[in-house]
DNA sequence: TACCCGTGGGG
DNA sequence: TCCCCAAGGGT
């Protein structure tokens, strides 16, 4: 005699099955890449896939796990190094946080990437995720990885709305309460939880007919009401501070390790202000470095 | 909590 | 073309 399966088996089982056929060749969850990489392997990976994309991660990846294989090897690194090395990922204040965690690992560490959830959330650049990310993928302990794709399929399949609203805090509760059991299948859970959402129940155009989780969504079975879109829009890029700051420490990058004179740094930039602004702000962040008339990154 | 922080590809 | 938004985190 069974006993009757628990409801999570409902959202569980179909998923595992399908992400055992649809899971994408990622170069992080290939065995080769944890025998080469280990631990850090997978934390360098989590910072690169924070806001950015996966495609443009991988070789942006492999070059700066080839360039410094190890976190005592970042940490003797330069600012300007890691900074040119981040390249156009994007958010360069992530390079600087993977800097200061790979000294942080080194020195409070051994050198060893923490296996503790909470000793992760002590690094600089990792929060819940990131530190849940890697105790899991790295390590195969048993937690709840809840990013944003993981969001949106909880949000549907369970709570029947189109777009996550509820804190993340209690997406992450809810998770808990679905995670299997077995470390292995808790991991493979959260593995395929995040690849439904980045590849089916995707933010603008979900495909539904191929779903897993079609028959006992709870979105699909309300009619895929629109959930009067409760996100807050992205602030506009073109002309933001933030458009400026990306434009000047492109220049800078493109110009490291050399100085440039201050006046030839974006002299045409539609608001000066705002162009002194996106110069000052880099400057109090670390990204840039001043000396007299001269700028580059930091040294 | 709400806002700030880059960059580029796809619908 | 233009808009959306992408494996978040810090403040």
């Amino acid at each position: 005699m069974r006993s009757t399966p628990p409801p999570a088996d409902a959202v569980t089982m179909p998923l595992a099955r399908w992400y055992g056929d649809a899971a994408r060749d990622l170069p992080w969850r290939r065995p080769e890449f944890h025998d080469e990489f280990g631990a850090w392997g997978t934390l360098v990976s989590e910072f690169m896939l924070q806001q950015t994309p996966v495609n443009r991660v991988i070789p942006h990846l492999e070059a700066w796990l080839a360039r410094w294989p190890t976190p005592s090897a970042l940490a003797a690194a330069t600012t300007a190094e890691v900074v040119q090395q981040w390249a156009n990922l994007g958010y360069p204040r992530r390079a600087l946080w993977l800097h200061r965690a790979a000294v942080e690992i080194t020195e409070r560490h051994d050198g060893v990437v923490p296996r503790d959830v909470e000793a992760l959330l002590g690094l600089s650049g990792i929060g819940d995720y990131t530190a849940r990310a890697v105790a899991v993928f790295a390590y195969a302990d048993r937690h709840p990885v809840v990013d944003t794709n993981t969001r949106r399929v909880l949000a549907r399949a369970v709570l029947g709305q189109a777009q996550p609203g509820s804190p993340s805090r209690r997406d992450l509760a809810l998770m808990e309460t679905l995670l299997p059991e077995d470390a292995g299948e808790s991991a493979v859970f959260n593995a395929a939880a995040m690849e439904l959402g980045a590849t089916v129940c995707t933010s603008r155009a979900p495909r539904c007919e191929i779903c897993p989780l079609l028959d006992g969504c709870a979105w699909v079975a309300a009619g895929r009401p629109d959930t009067g879109d409760a996100r807050r829009r992205q602030a506009a890029f073109e002309g933001s501070d933030r458009q400026a700051r990306g434009a000047v420490l492109r220049i800078l990058r493109d110009a490291a390790p050399d100085s440039v004179p201050l006046d030839s740094v974006l002299p045409e930039w539609p608001d000066p202000l705002q162009r002194h602004r996106a110069i000052d702000s880099l400057i109090a962040d670390g990204l840039a470095e001043a000396d007299g008339e001269l700028i580059s990154l930091p040294r």
